[in-house]
DNA sequence: GCAATTTATTTTGCATGCGAAATAAATACA
DNA sequence: TGTATTTATTTCGCATGCAAAATAAATTGC
């Protein structure tokens, strides 16, 4: 195991994460809800519907590119709705359907007791070190600037 | 902001760890190098060369279809050679080809500065926070047992 | 010894995410 | 005004990862 140590918050970090993940996927799948990605997105649109495509990639640091085909898949099960922009022809808005805001609340529901199960084991204090630590990755590990 | 609450840890774990890995890619990409997935494969066939695909999912947290499709991956580039076990007719051993050892190597100069910089601005004692919240994530979010 | 079961791996189909190149609409500027 | 550039999104091709079903080689139990 000595050799794992100049990898270990790296593996930790994507063991965690791909751990946590399919978790949530299990979770929601069992019951015929929507993915931990789609959740991401309702979320979002919870707050900020009509949110634009790369509104919503930039919150969710996710590529346009990704956020089309996620788009493309919650529209195409009837979660969202895309409008053009009536001032701007380039953007396309995302509304969230009825059955995008049933999908919501059930996401919500079932999602409701992680932040507990996430946190336990821990007092606030280090809770704190790990929420900064993980926004330290996003200013340590910026995207290469392209201007 | 508020309506973030429930799930900021899971937020910032999922980007915090796409933004390390996009980072990595990149890194690596740069220079024609492995992905950050192939070097995880060989970091640990440098210590265990021989490895079964069973024994490389397991240690890498992947489902054995996904170790299948890398290590597919990484023997149609050369890095990889596979073998039949001679004992067991069912097991594949994975070994490490020169060229495998090779960007193993490079992988490895490559980013070994990447440690430091994750612990940059932490103290000892944060950072065994964080690796312990990392690690307590392995148990609290078990794949569902099918026994 | 051999049928039933277990174990290791593969195949298939899909979602997610990325980067690079292509489109299309707006804006700048000459 | 009309061309050049910028901006928003999409398309394409690919790697990664998962789950479920299929294969194939051991191993168990009788």
């Amino acid at each position: 195991m000595k050799k794992d140590i100049d990898r270990r918050l790296v593996y930790l970090l994507n063991v965690g994460q791909r751990r946590l993940n399919r978790w949530i996927e299990a979770r929601l799948a069992d019951k015929g809800m929507v993915s931990s990605a789609q959740a991401g997105a309702l979320f979002y649109l919870a707050r900020q519907d009509g949110a634009s495509i790369g509104e919503l990639a930039q919150a969710l640091d996710l590529a346009a590119s990704a956020m089309t085909g996620l788009a493309d898949r919650m529209v195409r099960i009837g979660l969202l709705e895309r409008r053009r922009d009536a001032k701007d022809g380039r953007a396309v808005r995302l509304h969230l359907t009825d059955a995008g805001r049933a999908a919501l609340q059930a996401a919500n529901a079932e999602l409701a007791p992680l932040n507990a199960r996430l946190t336990d084991g821990f007092s606030a204090a280090e809770i704190d070190v790990v929420a900064r630590w993980l926004r330290s990755l996003q200013g340590k590990f910026e995207p290469p600037r392209e201007s």
